[in-house]
RNA sequence: GGAUGGAUUCCCGAGUGGCCAAAGGGGACAGACUGUAAAUCUGCUGCAAAUUGCUUCGGUGGUUCGAAUCCACCUCCAUCCA
């Protein structure tokens, strides 16, 4: 099976400016190619996950990956697929944002002996003259096509800045830049990203008269058409400081039944063959098919250690089992009031709740428990000697976890 | 620059002087049922020293015993005209 077969096969390609072109470069190794990660945050989340697994895959076959951040298009922001304009980032930022991705990248990819280029599209777009943009690059763009694209089109309605209608010519010429500079005939992209990147190969053309490539890989989208990799409190991130190796293993082992086996064939490195037979899993057995997939996800970000650490803690707490390794809160001297504190405080402390009235709707809907006992009294009070030694196993709906102890 | 319509709680959206911490829906959270799934049903959804108090309806000031609601000015957004 080709390499382009098996991307295929895994429901990775979404759209493709030529197929047999670009089957026949990555499949043999003469591709350049690049992806453009916005830094809009300090970490990178799920979705760039995918992007970068699938640089991985090109890589492994022979391909050279650019991964460009863009530090030059953050300063406009991307309207695609949004409703509402983005809020402009301070180039401070942006920085440092960048400097996290760059950190985080090269755990996934091999930057060594030039295997790999990571580029920041600052570096050419910062200097550029406005007139010269326009009479250079502005001129080959019509005003009248650019709005029948798609991912202006939701924004015809709320409103769009002429800023953010730029960001299609900025990300034409990242393309177009790194076309001249590396020679790179290829770029990936979300799907979302696909007018933006059809500008880049429109853009060579023109300039250059070459054919470049565009590729859109899959959104990772739920059974009910939702991006996959949020959560209520915000994106699902790689940095284990801000989403931990133990949440990041429950997302995944909660997905729905519906999508289990997508986001095994689309995200994880198991053969195919191996994920074909899951297919004919059904019912409760699927759990089992969860567990492979927020194992194996776990590991490739975190390591086999972190996974297997999390793998346990689940297994632990959720088969009733003792507490191992889960999400864990320090009390100190100073959270005590005379050598005590109360329920309620210890729920907010522990980050379980984000007040104390939700706390207390919690606690009389019977919705907390320590230790596996159901706390009923909202003003329940706990001892300086409950959280010390082993501490407590703090309880919230079925599955927020935390233990408590004294430092 | 001109005309008109808007801004309400996490989101949509009702509310045009007191009965308003603010209808209804969505989402989130909790309970039941389950498989750590989905669907369904129930509860709940500003904060706190909690039969009470405090803060909140774009911003600032004003009228009033009392303002999301009335007045003035300002900011932002949409539509049409230039």
């Amino acid at each position: 099976m080709t390499l382009y077969e098996e991307l295929k096969a895994r429901g990775l390609i979404a759209q493709v400016t030529d197929e047999a072109l670009i089957s026949d470069l990555i499949n043999n190794g003469k591709a350049t190619f690049y992806i453009g990660f916005d830094p809009t945050a300090d970490s990178l989340h799920v979705g760039h996950f995918m992007a970068l697994c699938l640089m991985k895959r090109l890589q492994m076959a022979g391909n050279k990956p650019i991964a460009l951040i863009g530090g030059g298009t953050a300063m406009i922001g991307d309207p695609s697929g949004r409703t509402d304009m983005r809020q402009m980032m301070t180039p401070e930022t942006i920085q440092h944002n960048c400097d996290c991705f760059k950190e985080q990248m090269s755990k996934f990819i091999d930057f060594s002996d030039g295997k790999a280029l990571m580029v920041n599209n600052a570096d050419w777009l910062m200097g550029l003259n406005y007139i010269e943009v326009l009479r250079d690059v502005g001129a080959h763009f019509s005003v009248n096509r650019m709005l029948t694209a798609e991912c202006y089109k939701q924004r015809m309605e709320k409103g769009l800045s002429f800023l953010e209608f730029n960001y299609m010519i900025m990300q034409a010429y990242d393309f177009y830049a790194l076309y001249q500079k590396y020679g790179c005939n290829l770029q990936f992209g979300g799907d979302d990203q696909w007018s933006n990147m059809l500008a880049g190969t429109e853009l060579i053309r023109r300039k250059l008269g070459k054919d470049a490539s565009a590729m859109t890989i899959t959104l990772l989208l739920n059974s009910e058409g939702k991006k996959m990799g949020k959560t209520q409190s915000g994106a699902v991130w790689l940095d284990p400081d801000k989403t931990s190796p133990f949440d990041f293993y429950q997302y995944w082992r909660n997905v729905a039944d519906a999508d289990v086996l997508k986001c095994i064939r689309m995200l994880t490195f198991l053969p195919l063959e191996e994920i074909d037979k899951m297919d004919e899993w059904e019912g409760a057995q699927l759990n089992t098919a969860k567990e492979i997939l927020a194992f194996e996800l776990t590991k490739l970000v975190h390591g086999e250690e972190e996974a297997k650490k999390a793998q346990e803690a689940a297994k632990a707490l959720f088969s009733q089992g003792a507490a191992a390794d889960m999400p864990m809160k320090e009390l100190t001297e100073e959270d005590l009031t005379d050598g005590a504190t109360d329920i309620l405080t210890v729920l907010v402390k522990a980050g379980l709740v984000a007040s104390k009235s939700e706390g207390r709707r919690a606690v009389q809907q019977g919705g907390v428990s320590i230790d596996g006992e159901k706390v009923s009294d909202i003003y329940l009070s706990l001892e300086k000697d409950k959280f010390t030694g082993d501490g407590i196993v703090l309880k919230k709906g079925k599955k927020n976890f935390r233990k408590v102890v004294m430092k």
